[in-house]
DNA sequence: AATCAAGGCCAC
DNA sequence: GTGGCCTTGATT
C-alpha cells in the first residue's frame, strides 16, 4: 500500500500531471495523523505572494517578508506608483517589481492598517488577538473534515471497494436510504466569522494616507448612470499626487457593477495554491490510481472555495443565510462546472485543465462520466471559444447561476429577482459595448445557461450513483450539497 | 513560564 | 528597499 503510494507520487501513471509544487510540504505516505505535528496554519501559502506563511501578521496569516513590506509602507507613510497597469501579478519572485500593486494587494486579501501601532510600542497583544484565535479554530474544523474524509475513504479494515459497495447496498435497502449528513458544513462556512483572506470593508484610522476604501455601494447599481467615457474624452487620471494609493475607477468601458462583482473574484493564483495544497495533503490518502476519488476531492475543495467567494460577494452577502444555503444549494454543481469549462477556453493541449493547474488527460477523462455528456461539455467550450467570451462575462454569467430568483421558498426573491436584473443589464451592456464584432453574443451567452444546469444535473446524478457504489469520498461538502437538493 | 504578533536590526 | 532573524511585552 505504501509502496504503490510512492510509486505514483513519485511519477506513476502518467494521466494526472503533478508539476513539483515548490514551497509544499512533502506528502505523507502514512496514514497517520498525528495532530500534534506541525502547525498546520503555516503549511498555507501568503495570500499576498504565495511564500511561506510565518503566522499572523497584521490580520492575517502571511509570509514575513510581506508583513516587513506592509510594515515600512504604513511606518515610513511611502507612496508608489505603479509603472504598468495597476495590475501587475504578485508572486514570490515579482513581489519586490511593483511596490504599488503589492501594497495594493495587501489591502485586497485584508491587511490591517490599524494593526500597524502609531506609537510604535514594541511587544504585547493588540485587539486582533482573538480574532486569529477563531480563524485557526475554523482551519482546524475545516482541516479536521478533509482529515475524516480522507481516513474513511482508506479504512485500512475495508479496503475492498466491492465489500463496501454490498455494505452500502445493504444499508440502503434496510433503511429507507442513506441517513442524509446533517447540513452543517455549508451553514458553518456561511456563518463563519470574519474571514481573514478575502476583501471585506474595514475600519480605517482617521488620518488614513491612503484614503478610504473603494466604495462598496448598496444594492442600487444602475447601468445606465454609470457614464461611458469617449476614448478620446480624457487621458486616464496620472499617479496623483495627493492620494496615489487609492484605487481609482479604472479608465475603462466596464459597467461599474461589472468591475464592482469582479472586486469580489477570488486571486487565482492564491485559489490555485490554495486548492492544490489541501488536495495534495488529501490525496495522500487517497488510493493509488483512483482518480475519481481526486476529481471529487478536488471539485470539494473548490466548493469550500465557491462558499467563500459567494459569501463576500455584492449581493450575496447582503441576503440572510436561509436564502444563501438555498441559493448555493442549487448551483454549486452548475457553478462549478461553468467555473470547469471557462478554464478550459485557454487551454489547447490535450485534456482538461484542472483548477490547481493539473491536466487530466483524455484517456482518464472518459472515465469520469457518460460519453455524451463530456462530449457535450467539449461542445460547449467550443461554443464560448467561438463568442469570445472574457472574464467579464464569466464573472456575470457566474453571478446569474448563484442567484437564481427561481428557486422556491426564497425569503427575498424580490431582491435576488432585482440582483438578476442588474447584473443582466450589465452582461448586455457590456457585450454590446465591448464586442460589437460578436453578433448576438449576449442572447447565445444566456443560452449557454439552460445547458449547463442540465449537464449539471446530469453529473449530479451520475455522482449520486458513485456515491451509491461507495466510490465517492464522504464527509464532504460536495455529498452534503449533493444531499441537500433530495430531501 | 510560555506564547506570539508587534517593532527593530542589519547584511544584502 | 528587502527580508530573515531578533527583541519585546501583554496575554494566557
Amino acid at each position: 500500500m505504501e509502496a504503490d503510494a510512492i510509486a505514483y507520487v513519485s511519477g506513476g501513471p502518467a494521466s494526472l500531471i503533478m508539476p513539483p509544487l515548490g514551497q509544499a510540504p512533502a506528502l505523507r505516505m502514512d496514514f497517520n495523523f498525528d495532530q500534534s505535528d506541525v502547525k498546520p496554519e503555516l503549511e498555507e501559502p501568503c495570500p499576498v505572494c504565495g511564500d511561506k506563511v510565518s503566522g499572523y501578521h497584521y490580520g492575517l496569516l502571511t509570509c514575513e517578508s510581506c508583513k516587513g513590506f506592509f510594515k515600512r509602507t504604513v511606518q515610513n507613510k511611502k507612496v508608489y506608483t505603479c509603472i504598468e497597469n495597476r495590475n501587475c501579478a504578485i508572486d514570490k519572485t515579482q513581489r519586490k517589481r511593483c511596490p504599488y500593486c503589492r501594497f495594493q494587494k495587501c489591502l485586497k486579501v485584508g491587511m490591517k492598517l490599524e494593526a500597524v501601532r502609531p506609537d510604535r510600542m514594541r511587544g504585547g497583544r493588540n485587539k486582533f488577538g482573538p480574532m486569529y484565535k477563531r480563524d485557526r479554530a475554523l482551519k482546524q474544523q475545516q482541516r479536521n473534515r478533509i482529515i475524516a474524509s480522507a481516513r474513511a475513504m482508506s479504512t485500512p479494515g475495508n479496503p475492498d471497494i466491492s465489500m463496501a459497495i454490498k455494505n452500502i447496498h445493504a444499508a440502503a435497502s434496510r433503511s429507507s436510504g442513506l441517513p442524509p449528513p446533517p447540513t452543517m458544513v455549508i451553514r458553518d462556512h456561511l456563518n463563519k466569522g470574519p474571514i481573514m483572506n478575502i476583501p471585506q470593508p474595514m475600519s480605517l484610522p482617521q488620518n488614513d494616507p491612503y484614503g478610504p476604501p473603494p466604495q462598496i455601494q448598496p444594492l442600487n447599481y444602475t447601468t445606465s448612470t454609470a457614464p461611458i467615457q469617449p476614448p478620446t474624452s480624457s487621458p486616464p487620471p496620472p499617479a496623483s499626487s495627493t492620494s496615489p494609493l487609492s484605487v481609482k475607477t479604472e479608465p475603462d468601458h466596464t459597467p461599474k457593477l461589472i468591475q464592482e462583482l469582479i472586486r469580489s473574484e477570488p486571486d487565482q493564483a492564491q485559489l490555485q495554491a490554495k486548492v492544490a495544497s489541501y488536495f495534495q495533503s488529501a490525496m495522500g490518502m487517497t488510493a493509488p490510481g483512483d482518480f475519481f476519488s481526486m476529481v471529487c476531492k478536488l471539485a470539494d475543495q473548490t466548493l469550500f472555495a465557491f462558499v467563500d467567494w459567494a459569501r463576500n460577494s455584492l449581493f450575496f452577502k447582503e441576503l440572510k443565510v436561509e436564502d444563501q444555503m438555498k441559493l448555493l444549494q442549487n448551483s454549486w454543481s452548475e457553478l462549478l462546472l461553468f467555473d470547469h469549462l471557462y478554464r478550459q477556453i485557454h487551454h489547447h493541449g490535450e485534456g482538461v485543465l484542472m483548477i490547481t493547474g493539473h491536466t487530466l488527460d483524455q484517456a482518464t477523462l472518459s472515465h469520469m462520466g457518460p460519453a455524451d455528456v463530456i462530449d457535450q461539455m467539449g461542445n460547449i467550450v467550443m461554443r464560448m471559444r467561438e463568442l469570445k467570451l472574457d472574464h467579464k462575462d464569466y464573472v456575470c454569467l457566474k453571478f446569474m447561476i448563484l442567484l437564481n430568483p427561481g428557486i422556491v421558498a426564497l425569503h427575498d426573491k424580490h431582491i435576488i429577482d432585482g440582483c438578476q436584473d442588474q447584473i443582466s443589464a450589465a452582461l448586455l451592456e457590456h457585450t454590446m459595448t465591448a464586442y460589437t464584432n460578436v453578433s448576438d453574443k449576449f442572447r447565445l451567452m444566456l443560452r449557454l445557461l439552460p445547458e449547463i444546469r442540465q449537464i449539471s444535473q446530469r453529473a449530479e446524478e451520475y455522482l449520486y450513483y458513485k456515491h451509491l457504489n461507495g466510490e465517492v469520498p464522504y464527509n464532504s461538502l460536495l455529498m452534503e450539497m449533493l444531499h441537500s437538493k433530495r430531501k
